[in-house]
DNA sequence: TCTGGGGTCCTAGGACCC
DNA sequence: TCTGGGGTCCTAGGACCC
């Protein structure tokens, strides 16, 4: 490894820059997006202690002159997008991991455009220019470590780690900083005297391992001798498909629960159809009142992609869970997701309906049937816009704590 | 610090097969 | 009576990332 030809590229605070670049008013203030729940938050929010996830109340405490904005979702995903274009400009080698992140491999660009310093620092130029966001750009040999060194680099910074200096970059620096160590872990370490990425490395291979478990311990002392050269990636799909939905604290209640898993059920499956795939593996998730969550999955023999099948099995799943916690009063979170995808031909759309064995049972509506009726849902949908048809039930349901927008900008590409 | 939503990967145990 | 090994698939839970 004796170039350093990856490039990773991070908007800073992105959501709550769009807000400062729609808004100059904005800037320099402390802000987040949303309003019940932070999603994100400008850096003078930071500095507060405000962050993503946090409910609004508790941040206006740290922060008393907080200002909510609602959020342009649309902006965003039009700006990621745009940003992730200017790298494009440079490479063909991008590998997008986020709205709002992505890396580059510039090894076989930099006849044309200089060497990677240079590269970067005219991709940030591109985007404060064209775009007016901030952004940070990390150079190295692997994409680690590039990570690493745009997260030093922030906020709106460049940080280049020139061939034969990144053990000594890299070893000063906290291990949390090593993508794959979170709070737990990081506790985990510091009960041994590990918390620079120095100590980590210096650590016997065995002992961590021991400590982390194999894989995470093995991959852990590779990254602290920058030992992990892994390939841009520049078509990655996703191998599951989920949707969840936070309800507070609510007394167990069949009737809002049928409800609330329709309506997963619908995000979930009309997102699998929309790309011609289907899943086998069917998981829900549970949480209680007490916040101790429960998972229950089952693989089934055909892939299911039709909303009314998978809202059924996701329900029988639930009522499984239920008996087994029937000490549990309240609900917090239910979630499904579908795993096992694959590709699901066309169906024949002009075959008889009659041909489903399911269909020869009285009053069943075969699975068929019930995937072309989703597919009429799915072009009603297409033409005059989600909320135009869905499940009446579940279309009044309008008090859902994030909107669908923002779910939409953290879906992955099926 | 218990607070939102969409994902990935790993571990461990059990079932089942050869 | 319990002795051996390897592989795959499935499920549940945990940690982590953005």
């Amino acid at each position: 490894m004796d170039t350093a030809t990856i490039l990773h590229a991070d908007l800073d605070a992105f959501y709550a820059s769009v807000e400062q670049k729609l808004d100059p008013s904005l800037k320099g203030k402390p802000i987040a997006v949303g309003g019940g729940v932070v999603l994100a938050a400008s850096y003078e929010a930071k500095a507060f202690g405000v962050h993503g996830g946090m409910p609004g109340r508790q941040a206006r405490a740290l922060c008393p002159g907080l200002i909510f904005v609602g959020g342009h979702f649309d902006e965003y995903q039009r700006l990621g997008d745009a940003a992730i274009r200017i790298l494009g400009d440079f490479t063909p080698l991008v590998e997008r991991i986020s709205i709002d992140e992505a890396f580059a491999d510039v090894a076989g660009c930099t006849h044309l455009f200089g060497p990677p310093a240079v590269i970067a620092a005219a991709i940030r130029r591109r985007v404060r220019d064209e775009l007016a966001l901030p952004i940070s750009v990390g150079v190295a040999s692997t994409k680690h470590l590039a990570k690493i060194a745009s997260q030093v680099a922030k906020p709106d910074g460049l940080v280049v780690v020139e061939p034969g200096t990144e053990v000594a970059f890299l070893h000063p620096l906290p291990v949390e900083l090593m993508w794959g160590v979170g709070p737990a872990t990081r506790a985990r370490l510091a009960e041994r005297g590990i918390t620079t990425i120095g100590e980590l490395a210096k650590s016997s291979p065995a002992a961590v391992a021991r400590l982390l478990g194999r894989a995470a311990g093995d991959r852990l002392s590779a990254l602290a001798w920058n030992r992990d050269p892994r390939a841009i990636r520049t078509r990655v799909t996703a191998h599951s498909a989920g949707a969840q939905s936070a309800l507070g604290r609510r007394r167990i209640e069949a009737r809002m629960i049928r409800r609330t898993l329709r309506h997963l059920a619908d995000r979930v499956a009309s997102r699998l159809r929309a790309k011609g795939k289907a899943g086998r593996t069917v998981t829900v998730r549970v949480r209680f009142g007490d916040l101790r969550s429960v998972t229950h999955a089952v693989t089934l023999a055909q892939p299911v992609a039709a909303t009314a099948i998978l809202a059924t099995v996701a329900e029988d799943l639930v009522r499984a869970v239920l008996r087994k916690h029937s000490g549990q009063r309240e609900l917090s979170l239910l979630a499904i997701a579908v795993s096992h995808i694959e590709e699901q031909p066309v169906v024949q759309l002009d075959l008889p309906l009659g041909l489903d064995d399911e269909a020869h049972r009285p009053g069943a509506r075969s699975g068929m049937a019930r995937l072309l009726a989703d597919r009429a849902v799915d072009r009603i949908r297409r033409r005059f816009g989600r909320g135009s048809v869905g499940y009446a039930s579940v279309a009044l349901d309008a008090q859902r704590s994030v909107p669908d927008a923002f779910r939409e900008l953290a879906e992955r590409q099926l």
